[in-house]
DNA sequence: ACGGTTAATATCAAAAATGATATATTCAGC
DNA sequence: GCTGAATATATCATTTTTGATATTAACCGT
């Protein structure tokens, strides 16, 4: 799991690598602040698969790019919640369902 | 409510004023959004005041400046979500508590 | 009214996120 | 193995947010 190219670009942007130290160097707030944007994360990726969409037309949807939408399902801890939010909004979900996710 | 000078930093922001309009140039989702930061800063400030601290001292515990803890809690706007969620989650709420407030 | 604390505003520089484009990789179906 | 579609990666310009500082205004208590 994690190749080290996905490595690099995380230590780059400030990870320290090593499974349960992962978090280190990020406040306690912030290492939750970041699971739960990967679980936003996962299940925008979830739900446009589920409804066989592309990141192309999803992404058009919502006034973005393919590379965009990519970054935000794989590389979630490089953009704000408000983004995953908005996604999530914009895919149906309630704000109560996107509070589940917590 | 909402005086001149508000308005003005919010137009200059890209509001466009007019009551139940408020949110004309933003998409439902984003209006959405930035109605539930507005429920989160105002959140942030009943519970500081509950506990009867100051924004200084709750921004140093932050590792914030008073100033920008005003921000955050006048112009939540212009703050991530990040931001807003991550005092909340220092001020003791869990993340389901957080999302009673959407 | 004064002095001290707290909160708000204004303004920049620095950092980070976003948008955009080009390119590469992966994957299905044939 | 080719071809085309879908994803992923790399990079950079632009925009937005954040951090910092200075300053002002509001609010006590005395």
């Amino acid at each position: 799991m994690m190749n080290t190219e996905k490595r690099k670009r995380l230590e780059a942007s400030g990870w320290v690598s090593g499974d349960a130290a992962d978090f280190l160097g990020m406040s306690p707030e912030e290492a939750r602040l970041l699971k739960i944007k990967l679980n936003l994360a996962r299940e925008i990726e979830s739900q446009r698969k589920k409804k066989g969409l592309s990141q192309t037309t999803l992404a058009a949807r919502n006034d973005m790019k393919q590379p965009n939408f990519a970054r935000l399902e794989k590389n979630p801890e490089r953009v704000t919640m408000d983004m995953l939010f908005k996604i999530l909004l914009s895919l149906g979900n309630s704000p109560k369902r996107i509070a589940a996710l917590f």
